[in-house]
DNA sequence: CGCCGCAGACCTACGGCGTAGGCCTACAGT
DNA sequence: ACTGTAGGCCTACGCCGTAGGTCTGCGGCG
């Protein structure tokens, strides 16, 4: 983990974005909180997650750490602009021929992104609830199971077994829906309604608790486990 | 995160297990690694993995922080320990009719242990390489899988899928299989070969690079996706 | 022109963290 | 009785996030 001594060679590590040294005080930065985000993306491919800390991204910027305060909330805030803007890249594909065919090609495309960036699934799941751009993803994903023909609930099971085949979201979104009043997930969903049609839509089944009634975690994990044992099986009666 | 005056409050948290208070010089506290990583495990049930630190646990024990090292090589070497303590206590099932139900069993006295510690995947899945009893679990799946009569190579691929459905390990547990002298994993492999007879023979197929050579990440992952879909796909044909 | 407010930077300081390195004491082996 | 060592303790270092305060230049306004 931190050692006092190694972390030290850190300081000798060549700048990734701006390599002016510390300014005088007079001079204004220029710091712009996509910046910020930008070199934070940097360090992270670069280093790892756990690189990104305030004082390192500041140094980075030739900035006082304290000055990154004036355009992110946040450690955890700076985390969620790394992961959301990561996540907003995710290419989306046509549609193919089957639904099949083109969920399979938009998990592929959101691979390719996650492979350029390998360290978003592991902030992403320490992350309490989805981003923006997340959650816009994750609309495309429904759109595309929906639109294939798969059930409200069908679709919330597929949303479980592929979640961290995803991105490692998905999991827990929708908790809410058991202990929220119905109207007032219905006035989000109708909020929603316009940009996430189909996240709103599965809003509106979590909570009324009709087919899908919440979110049995236990049942989750059974659905997932008979659905991946039975196509093992399958596969090993064809002769593997 | 860690916020200094919201911190103070935990300063009047009630002892989790020792109720001595610091001790004097001289009495031998009578520290052992099993007693610590108990008290560590304890400190995460109650207050998640990040509220285990060197210093909260020592408090917890009555004890100096640095008295701990003379037990344990350090924080690492801790979480490992208490993954491992928490893994070794699975349960193992007796054979089931099919070894699909057996799969199924076994699989759900993970998920029971894991909800009684629900901090373990995340730490498992943070450290960079499985412990013993990790391992010993694994062979354990394996030898359910083999005896199942799937082959070597889908008994690979079984694994990736499974990954996290079972801990969250498994996922690159064999890595080494791709870059290592195959008489070096033999010779390995030979000496696991009593404890854990599964894993070693997965270990020899790897290295010799035949029926799955080496551990293709991209092939794995379009395995596991494309397993998914059908099921669903299966499910949405039989209406729902 | 003179004044003020404020945005955007900087600085200090606090309490937390892991742990290197050394110290002190009691006891076991000789 | 002597001595080595195991098992505690202590100090100190460099990290971390960030609360709270300060300085400075600029734009707006009388």
């Amino acid at each position: 983990m931190q050692t006092g001594s190694c972390a030290r060679s850190t300081g000798t590590r060549p700048r990734l974005w701006r390599v002016t040294t510390r300014r005088s005080r007079t001079a204004p930065a220029g710091l712009t909180r996509e910046g910020i985000v930008d070199v934070a993306i940097r360090v992270a491919d670069a280093d790892g997650p756990t690189a990104v800390s305030m004082r390192r991204i500041a140094q980075e910027l030739g900035v006082d750490p304290m000055s990154l305060y004036r355009h992110i909330g946040a450690k955890d805030g700076l985390l969620d602009l790394m992961t959301d803007t990561v996540v907003a890249g995710i290419e989306r594909v046509e549609p193919g021929a089957t639904w099949v065919e083109t969920a399979r090609e938009q998990m592929l495309a959101a691979r390719r992104t996650m492979l350029r960036h390998p360290w978003t699934a592991e902030v992403v799941k320490a992350r309490p609830i989805p981003t923006p751009a997340a959650l816009r993803y994750v609309d495309t994903i429904l759109g595309i199971l929906r639109g294939g023909g798969l059930s409200l609930d069908l679709t919330h099971h597929a949303l479980h077994v592929l979640g961290s085949r995803i991105l490692g979201f998905g999991q827990n979104l929708f908790d809410e829906g058991a202990d929220t009043p119905p109207e007032v997930a219905a006035a989000r969903a109708a909020g929603l309604a316009h940009e996430m049609p189909w996240v709103a839509e599965m809003i509106v089944g979590s909570a009324h608790g009709g087919a899908l009634g919440g979110c049995d975690d236990d049942a989750e994990f059974v659905f997932s486990l008979d659905l991946i044992l039975e196509g093992l099986e399958h596969r090993r009666a064809a002769g593997r």
